[in-house]
DNA sequence: GTCAACATACCGACCGGTTGGTCTGATACG
DNA sequence: CGTATCAGACCAACCGGTCGGTATGTTGAC
């Protein structure tokens, strides 16, 4: 641990991490098996197990590794832009831009892995929840200002990252079901419409208290991660 | 097909969805074995391929049972209320009065099960296309009606309905990575406040130009499904 | 400077258990 | 008796994971 780098021959871990990616972004992780993964990265199952205790190990590890990319691929989009209002709208339409192509390359790693996993790997949860959670609490700040200016400090701005992520995640669920990149783009649209409500000041009033009587009574809630 | 009901001893072909419905919401559709399915359900594996022809036939008509199930659980509901905004809102307030509890008593197995396959089984996919499309759709002329009310003719109604279900799937996916559900109400509240935005008249101007410039150019997109 | 001692990175045959699926019957009803 | 509904032993393929072995360093005593 003292000593510099070892000797890394051509770093199987990093060439499985990044085929994990990929290839359970496609598949899912539980249709996804090692022996795969191993032929996906061009490396041998020994490799494998020498890097990664177990399977679950490596999702754990790819989890983070997705979270380290995302963030910096839009970091530096978005932290450029003039006002609050305009880097959070500059985000979406960031991450509306990259919708297209291939399904694998522009959906979300951390939301296919916890839909599988939640209830039986709480190390994978922990780790797709971290990720997730992380990368919209990096938008709550600028969330935060872009509400004050607008005169809504009732509405809490981690909620509303979050609700962003939700868009994202469910756009994306809609693309797979049918099979058209287009339906979370048009998500994303009706997501930035919501923004410039909620970032435009003078709107009459909140139609909030519009509902609907409830059918049900609501239960009572926990606490928001 | 054409004959009366023949002889089902206790129709292990139903006990067969209903089992499915709760342990492939739980766990799966990938992670969940056959045995499994057969055990939950109280019936052997030659009850289970003697109704379907495979594992992948069953999940097929678990789509199609869920599909059923929801239909009949929110139709009566909210076709009781007075006008087209209040259905509207109506649903989505009793969507959001269920969330609670277990994950697989109120998540969608449609959304569950699309991510796992959308690439590997063309079936499954289609089936569960079909069944959140045509829940969604059975908002589409409400929701056509409000928008139409507020003055919004430029929205199409159907890119709305298919909203109302990313916002649900999304917000499944954060309860399931946080593991409250409360993470799925919030996403339904803004929910609930953007539809009050879009059908309340006379809001000024719509928004939505107020869009930063997108760092990439958006591409050519297909037909909206 | 060299060589023994050791650490890291990797290889791939192998193992026990599980998987989706098949097959031969038994049972019950008309 | 015929047919639909099951029961459960059985199978080949595949699964995650192990293990003995090799290749390629790095280190430090002499």
């Amino acid at each position: 641990m003292v000593s510099t780098h070892p000797a890394p021959r051509t770093d199987a871990r990093t060439k499985l991490l990044d085929a994990a990616l990929g290839v359970i972004r496609a598949q899912g992780y539980a249709a996804t098996s090692v022996d795969e993964l191993c032929r996906a990265a061009g490396v041998t199952k020994g490799a494998f197990f020498h890097h990664f205790r177990s399977k679950e190990a490596l999702a754990v590890a790819a989890a983070a590794h997705f979270g380290v990319m995302a963030d910096g691929l839009y970091e530096a989009a978005w932290s450029a832009l003039p006002g609050p209002a305009e880097r959070v709208l500059g985000y979406v339409a960031l991450r509306r831009a990259i919708i297209g192509g291939e399904f694998a390359a522009f959906t979300c790693l951390l939301g296919t892995m916890v839909q599988e996993t939640y209830a039986s790997s709480p190390a994978i949860r922990a780790a797709c929840e971290a990720g997730i959670v992380d990368h919209a609490m990096r938008l709550a700040p600028d969330i935060a200002a872009a509400l004050e200016a607008a005169g809504r400090p009732d509405i809490a701005p981690e909620s509303v990252a979050l609700f962003v992520q939700a868009v994202l995640q469910g756009g994306f669920i809609l693309a797979k079901a049918s099979g058209d990149p287009a339906a979370a783009t048009d998500a994303v649209d009706h997501l930035t419409r919501y923004l410039g409500f909620l970032f435009t000041p003078d709107l009459t009033e909140d139609p909030m208290p519009h509902i609907a009587t409830l059918p049900h009574e609501p239960r009572a809630e926990g606490e928001t991660p």
